[in-house]
DNA sequence: CTGATTTATTATCTTATGTTAACGGATCAG
DNA sequence: CTGATCCGTTAACATAAGATAATAAATCAG
């Protein structure tokens, strides 16, 4: 079974049957390091699965400063997703931080297999409830602790420890809402308590 | 039509006919001016629709503070959204900040639909996504921006000036992340500024 | 290999927030 | 009416983060 139709039966089952229009009309694309997946401003209607690198998706200020939200990895699907559902420009950039692979598919493929079938409309919904709380998370994170315990949870959270050995610090700083240089003195304190 | 039923209506189109099991089955409750709707540690499991009144949505630290996430106001769905879809307990407390009055249904008749009709189903993708949507406005503000420029913002939100009209200072100073005392301060510097 | 760039740390100074405490005004219950 | 509680403001102090700059280490390109 492809890791993508195995990626979705994790959330709701689809058929090997229903499975296949999509799986026909998804394309490989590779993005080198360095380079933008989706651009901010532009209308960005394709859903991406990674088979193959790393991600950083980001917010830009009216300053000019980028503000990291998040970072993918393989087997993660990447998205502009309140763009493609609302047919509103992205707010969001995502580039490739190595060479990377996805594959890709149009959401109006999706949104007709949600017109579809039932079974493609459930599926729609559970990626959008594990989207919802992986949001909750993080907004309660950044609610409730410093910037200290954001790092000491990122620390804990194993299955993100790929994270810390794959994203360069200044990068995890600017996801955790703080300055490379902030970071460092938090490391530099954490390291004294021991 | 039911205000409920046009609510529902705005996210995607139920039927009279489709409505009506719905309908049936909700029940009016009304929650005491300080009392609890929502407990945390609980499970759960009804979905709630504000006819008249205001609640406070919030975790509580391991310490014991409070830190709000939410305010709801008439017209609002208020639940433990991710509780009654994972069956975990509640990681939220919901409050009645005046005598609330509420039409509540059980999650489960929801799911029951969701799994009975696809208008259901979809209805169901497109709250979720409203939700991850304000989810993701949230989280970018905390992440982007400081307790004064939140501030501000919440000032500018004119579909919030009702949380500054009807909430008191201390929730709102709690719900941008900060001590009653800094938004006083906060509130200073930009009386100042004018 | 080598020079250039990127990355992480440290120091200094400024600024905003948290904490604690005090104060006055408003609200509420008896 | 009156005492108690709640709420918002202000002050003083401690702490942590931002900004700027300097430096060292690591990485990259030619």
């Amino acid at each position: 079974m492809h890791p993508l139709h195995q990626l979705f039966n994790s959330f709701s089952p689809i058929t090997a049957q229903k499975w296949e229009p999509l799986f026909e009309q998804a394309e490989e694309i590779v993005i080198p390091r360095g380079k933008l997946y989706i651009h901010e401003g532009q209308y960005e209607k394709r859903v991406g699965y990674i088979t193959q690198g790393k991600m950083r998706q980001y917010y830009t200020r009216t300053t000019g400063e980028e503000v990291t939200s998040y970072f993918y990895f393989e087997n993660n699907l990447v998205c502009s997703y309140i763009s493609a559902v609302d047919h509103t420009p992205s707010n969001i950039t995502i580039e490739a931080l190595e060479k990377t692979s996805l594959m890709v598919f149009p959401y109006a493929l999706l949104d007709q297999l949600y017109n579809a079938e039932k079974a493609w409309e459930r599926l729609g919904r559970k990626i959008v409830e594990y989207l919802a709380a992986g949001l909750e998370e993080r907004m309660v994170s950044l609610l409730m602790e410093s910037p200290e315990e954001r790092y000491i949870r990122l620390l804990n959270s194993h299955n993100k420890l790929k994270i810390l050995e794959r994203i360069p610090q200044h990068y995890i700083a600017n996801y955790l809402g703080i300055t490379p240089i902030s970071l460092s003195r938090i490391r530099a304190r954490l390291q004294k308590k021991r």
